[in-house]
DNA sequence: TTAGGATTTG
């Protein structure tokens, strides 16, 4: 390999020189003397951009300090490469790096009057055989609180604030970066570059970066961070326990298992040390009257006039007021129409102002932004008494205001699509009609909730919220981890202080306690697979038309010849109203099955055998009933033949309860439960607890939230008033609950878990 | 050069 990375262990390269080379001094560099086999070490004090000569020929140039002559008058040698070296050297090689140069060919330096430097320069090509080494210097990192005036340093830092990369009034993108390290002294560092992809890709308060030749400096009475020439950065999330994956623009840089280790211990730091805001504001928990980042797509966008733009961005939940629309003129909105529309309900506009309007006119529709500071103001009511709510991006960079492009593989934006995927248009379409108190509903839930509670006499002295059940006594979080578990058991890393009471809403399980049998909801995809699976047998027409339900079957007119076959179950032996009806289908699709579900009361897959009409395989719903699927445990159900279903059918009023239709079909059914965690914190420790809740919470059933994407916002304020996004650990209410501890064991591990129970929730406000 | 954290007032 012609160009070689090598790191340095102890001030001697890891990998050894090839053992025939010998070091060249640079007094002996000069015509007439054999070079072969000798090599030319410096320092790389200056590098030229890549460029390429009238030929093609990629072209780099480098100039070496001779350390061992750095007190000569002439101690600096101009290096040209040339071709694929040059390319592979201009990735490669930094300001500050050793370079060692073999199998050059000296040539007279047609420059050398000019520049000051030797008065040859070293050519050097993969074709002439040359090799150059490029040794990696041992980087030194220096704590914040060991900053002088005047130097270039290294350094690791945990983003305190950022303003993202905005148009300076120069020529440069400009950043500005506070860090804060376990030294506990702040850096302010003020970026800049030409380039928007060489500043730091800092996403988020908590992020951790690792700046390298930061230049210092004094500016009113502190120590000041600057852009200098060579200066590179990486940047990690901050997540404790998250991939430790560098963000950058350079294709090379050093990283190795100690600076892994690095970032792993900042991370426990912060986590330990800093209050960190939870997760960013949905446009469900926007209020009016405050600042708030929002992590969006973009939809539309539009020129307003010279000082203002227009952006349609939605995050998948519905604003819980009603947003002012701002008027452009059709021609001049970018944006996929059918999208605009289909997303009206959902999509907020946000005018940009002044100085971001310049960026947000770049921005590509579809892409993924979070938007900093945005600020939600409440318009005064118009002629009909109502009033909306506005959103803007004032101009300047104050509290960080601006807006940053992330990438697709950002863990925020995949979280975010996979959520826009799952909003059901049509549902948000019919909540174009619902009005905002419906919306308010679950918080007058709470408030009817209290009349039927014993009130706790506790108040809280803090003035904060404070939600409770009846208090027996409290038991701080330190006595609880203290007297239930022994510490190396703690499945929780940083225990003295978390953020945010942590919320997994929508992780539902199914669960059957019988023998503890649980199962993640599938997809809609593993039933699509399995009615595939049945549909391969034809039906039975052998089996159609009995005393209790009456068949119709057909063949699809597409390439498959696919044969449908519906049995509808009668009543007195007449056919009831679809509302009433239940009815199984053999051979159908998802679709058709979601169709048919809409229309009559129950849907029972099944399949044809020899004898009689059966059951699919219990990974696939047995019943379906409006939204809700309903599953049986495969482990406990004994399935029983169909023609059970006929005592319920001769019923004077079949009602078609599942739990009846399950016991005389043999089938355990599976109940759907909502877990959810919370970490609590009470200032002594921390500890994540957990609420497995079989039916309701808020008046939010667990077995309807999956296809509802009302309740899951419905879920998502719940939440949000529980523990309010974006606030400070000091500002979150406080929340009582009943707590006991599990033993979980296996072969390698013995856990202990927390759990909620018999807690109800109200809210007292102080 | 630019900005140098510390909300606009449209």
């Amino acid at each position: 390999m012609p160009v070689q990375l090598l790191k340095i262990i102890k001030g001697k390269s890891e990998t050894p020189l090839p053992s025939h080379l010998q070091k060249e001094d640079l007094k002996y560099l000069q015509e007439g003397f054999d070079h072969t086999n000798k090599y030319f070490q410096g320092i790389v004090i200056l590098s030229y951009p890549l460029t390429k000569l009238k030929d093609g020929t990629d072209f780099f140039k480098v100039v070496l300090q001779d350390l061992d002559n750095s007190c000569s008058r002439i101690n600096s040698i101009n290096i040209l490469i040339y071709g694929k070296m040059a390319e592979d050297c201009a990735k490669v090689i930094r300001h500050g790096d050793t370079c060692i140069v073999a199998g050059f060919k000296l040539a007279k330096s047609p420059t050398a009057r000019e520049d000051g430097r030797h008065g040859c320069h070293l050519e050097v090509s993969e074709e002439a055989g040359s090799a150059i080494y490029s040794v990696a210097p041992k980087y030194v990192y220096t704590p914040l609180n060991h900053l002088k005036d005047g130097t270039i340093v290294n350094l690791y830092g945990i983003v305190k604030f950022f303003k993202p990369p905005y148009v300076s009034k120069g020529t440069d993108y400009c950043s500005v970066v506070t860090l804060l390290d376990p030294t506990n002294v702040k850096l302010t560092c003020t970026l800049f570059n030409g380039n928007l992809d060489s500043l730091p890709k800092i996403y988020k308060v908590g992020d951790i970066v690792r700046f390298h030749r930061i230049k210092i400096r004094e500016y009113n009475g502190q120590m000041q961070g600057v852009t200098s020439v060579g200066f590179a950065s990486l940047t990690f999330d901050g997540t404790v326990g998250a991939p430790v994956v560098p963000r950058t623009s350079s294709k090379v840089y050093t990283f190795m298992d100690e600076e892994q280790k690095t970032i792993e211990e900042l991370r426990v730091w912060a986590a330990s040390n800093l209050s960190i805001s939870g997760p960013a504001a949905k446009l469900s928990g926007v209020q009016p009257m405050l600042f708030f980042d929002l992590t969006c797509q973009l939809v539309g966008k539009a020129k307003v006039d010279g000082s203002s733009f227009l952006l349609k961005v939605w995050d998948g939940t519905k604003c819980p007021y009603p947003t002012w629309k701002v008027p452009v003129e059709a021609k001049d909105l970018e944006g996929e129409k059918v999208l605009l529309h289909q997303l009206r309900i959902l999509t907020v506009d946000i005018l940009v102002y002044d100085n971001h309007v310049q960026l947000a006119k770049s921005l590509k529709i579809g892409s993924f932004l979070r938007i900093y500071s945005i600020h939600t103001k409440q318009a005064s009511a118009n002629d009909e008494g109502v009033s909306h709510i506005e959103f803007h991006l004032h101009g300047g960079t104050c509290y960080g205001r601006g807006i940053g492009v992330l990438p697709d593989s950002n863990p925020d934006v995949q979280e975010l699509k996979a959520f826009l995927e799952s909003v059901d248009l049509a549902d948000s379409q019919n909540m174009a009609s619902m009005s905002s108190m419906e919306l308010d509903s679950t918080f007058n839930n709470v408030t009817d909730l209290e009349s039927h509670l014993q009130r706790c006499q506790q108040l809280s002295v803090t003035g904060r919220k404070h939600f409770f059940y009846s208090c027996i006594h409290i038991t701080e979080v330190s006595t609880l981890v203290c007297s239930l578990v022994q510490k190396q058991f703690i499945p929780f890393l940083p225990l003295q202080e978390i953020y945010r009471q942590a919320v997994e809403a929508g992780r539902n399980l199914l669960t059957h306690f019988g023998n503890g049998f649980r199962r993640e909801v599938p997809d809609g995809g593993d039933f699509d697979f399995i009615l595939q699976g049945s549909a391969v047998t034809a039906p039975n027409p052998e089996l159609h038309n009995t005393s209790w339900y009456d068949s119709v079957m057909w063949t699809t007119q597409d390439q498959k010849q696919r044969k449908i076959a519906i049995h509808f179950v009668k009543h007195d032996e007449m056919l009831q109203q679809p509302e009433d009806t239940l009815l199984m289908i053999e051979g159908g699709t998802l679709k058709e099955v979601w169709k048919l579900t809409k229309r009559f009361k129950c849907v029972i897959p099944v399949r044809s055998t020899e004898h009689d009409l059966e059951l699919l395989d219990l990974s696939a719903p047995f019943l379906l009933q409006g939204n809700i699927k309903y599953y049986g445990c495969k482990q406990c159900s004994t399935p029983k033949p169909i023609k059970n279903l006929s005592s319920i059918a001769a019923e004077q009023r079949p009602s078609w309860e599942p739990t009846e239709i399950a016991q005389v079909l043999g089938i355990e059914p599976l109940q759907y439960v909502f877990i959810m965690k919370f970490t609590l914190v009470d200032g002594t420790g921390a500890i994540n607890a957990y609420l497995f809740d079989y039916e309701k919470f808020f008046q939010i059933p667990a077995s309807e939230i999956l296809t509802n994407n009302f309740l899951q916002q419905k879920m998502q304020m719940t939440m949000n008033m529980l523990c309010p996004p974006g606030r400070k650990l000091d500002d979150l209410p406080w929340l009582e609950c009943f707590i006991k501890s599990y033993n979980v064991r296996d072969a390698m591990k013995h856990r202990v878990y927390y759990q909620i129970f018999d807690t109800t929730v109200a809210e007292d406000v102080v």
